[in-house]
DNA sequence: TAAACAGTTGAACACTTATTCAACTGTTTT
DNA sequence: AAAACAGTTGAATAAGTGTTCAACTGTTTA
């Protein structure tokens, strides 16, 4: 394995093209928190369970029951939501109240609910 | 297995905020459309190769020496992008050239990294 | 204090997915 | 026509992920 072939196996670049997208890439760092966001939401059960928390707080009981699934499997998906900070929790008494920790995160999914419904009636129309 | 545990294995239900979340609840169609772009997006490579995509057109080779990758496993990214609509390509002579199908994935995604930098600052405080 | 219950946790499992590799197609060049 | 090259594709591999199961914690109730 050349040096070259390290870096990229082709030829064929067309070098202002790759400068002028490298130039305007954002940061490592950035694309990589950009992309575990989106890694989050994009998972069936953690969109309902995200959705389902919009209309208000709800013990791990209530949403198993929404998404008619196990409390255990429930349970480790909030993990998830709540380590990537969606969501947040408070005790009381044997229950835990999850509720949504970041709204903005319905201003997101509100312009892609808007894009997505869109594209869904553009697939139909074939 | 019990009917009742086949439809959640708890009974501390709130009935009231239960039913609420479920008439609130978007179809299952949609959530899923909802998951499956996220899914699309939440990688780290296809996420560098939109926002490669966005500076102008692009062949393989030019994505493949951005992303520092092989042609191949970029072509595989390429193939998935496409077929989510997220892209497009055209081809001419030996090479293909790619873009955006789809402009309005970045008035998500500046939706989205405007919240995400917001959110990184926040954390880098602690 | 013991039983009952909400919720969490870690290991195991099945499943999905990203990358690599090698073989291939199709276009261009010599 | 053959060699060279851009790009694709399918199989194989390795890494990651969601759900289940069983055991556990902590709070409440009898």
């Amino acid at each position: 394995m050349s040096k070259n072939e390290y870096i990229c196996d082709c030829s064929a670049v067309h070098t202002e093209a790759v400068e002028k997208a490298l130039s305007s890439m954002p940061a490592d760092e950035l694309i990589g928190a950009v992309a575990s966001f989106y890694k989050i939401v994009g998972d069936g059960t953690r969109c309902k369970i995200l959705f389902a928390l919009q209309s208000g707080e709800l013990c791990v009981c209530d949403i198993a029951s929404i998404l008619s699934m196990s409390k255990s499997s429930v349970s480790h998906q909030l993990a998830k939501l709540k380590d990537s900070g969606a969501v947040k929790c408070r005790k009381e008494g044997k229950e835990v109240f999850y509720s949504l920790d970041d709204k903005h995160i319905f201003d997101i999914f509100e312009v892609s609910l808007e894009h997505i419904k869109h594209r869904m009636e553009k697939k139909d129309e074939k």
